[in-house]
DNA sequence: AAAAATACGACAATTGTAATCGGATTTCCA
DNA sequence: TGGAAATCCGATTACAATTGTCGTATTTTT
């Protein structure tokens, strides 16, 4: 199965919500409890967006989060990078130790692996949020 | 993370090496031997392909497995189908119990999402192992 | 000062993948 | 005709990663 994990999802749902609210600070509770989201989960998610610098948080009583910039400067690319740091097809781009994996010398599978995944690489920095917003 | 299960691996690793031998009939000791993958699970893999109708399974001493066609008529999508039957992008395409997910109305990444694995699958679908096996 | 929010580390539960086991069947060949 | 080597296949276990929870600290507004 190839999917995005959960924590991708919401991260793009979250972001599509407050992208959807850009007038005010939207607060991780009502994203939680709008979309039916583990709130605790969520939070998590938001926080590491944050980090990443595609949101912005501002804490306290009526605080929340805001986009950091327009909907249509942010990939789908920039997200899975914030929150999973790898969209790697397969598993032996991911090094291990610095090590690329142990079957090297009969795999030449690499190759023509890394053409498709050039390719879905090019798709998620291509589809921004504005465009997930707009449907 | 978006990546291939090990099945999938294991699977177009066998193919492409079954490929590389189109006068004889290859075994799963072998492939395994060979690739360093678990015995037991390869053999597995390579039943559930045998069912898909993607290798022919010859019994006996002196048995293992050849193509049933041309690897330029297997596509990676051929090999995903046979394996997982599955390739869904996002959770939300994945029915159950013949529904969709309960999040639907506050949820409008349907669409964009439709997009990206349409554009996924149309690689999958144009790749094939012949290409896996000339790099 | 109280309320409501984020921040964050540690931990628990769940799930799906990966691997193993035990035994049955098929086929070849000495 | 019997043994070796292979596929076949259901059941089960092991494991790891994801997912989710808990407790507490901190920040900010009113």
């Amino acid at each position: 199965m190839i999917k995005f994990s959960r924590k991708i999802e919401y991260g793009i749902l979250a972001l599509q919500y407050i992208a959807l609210n850009p007038e005010r600070v939207v607060s991780a509770k009502e994203i939680s409890e709008r979309l039916g989201i583990p709130f605790e989960f969520l939070s998590k998610t938001l926080q590491q967006l944050m980090k990443k610098n595609l949101i912005i948080s501002q804490q306290g009583l009526k605080g929340g989060y805001v986009l950091s910039k327009k909907a249509k400067d942010i990939s789908l690319m920039d997200v899975i990078n914030a929150l999973e740091g790898n969209a790697s097809i397969v598993e032996c781009f991911i090094l291990k130790n610095g090590l690329s994996c142990e079957r090297l010398e009969n795999c030449s599978i690499r190759n023509p692996m890394t053409k498709i995944q050039s390719k879905l690489t090019k798709v998620l920095n291509a589809t921004t949020l504005e465009e997930v917003v707009n449907g």
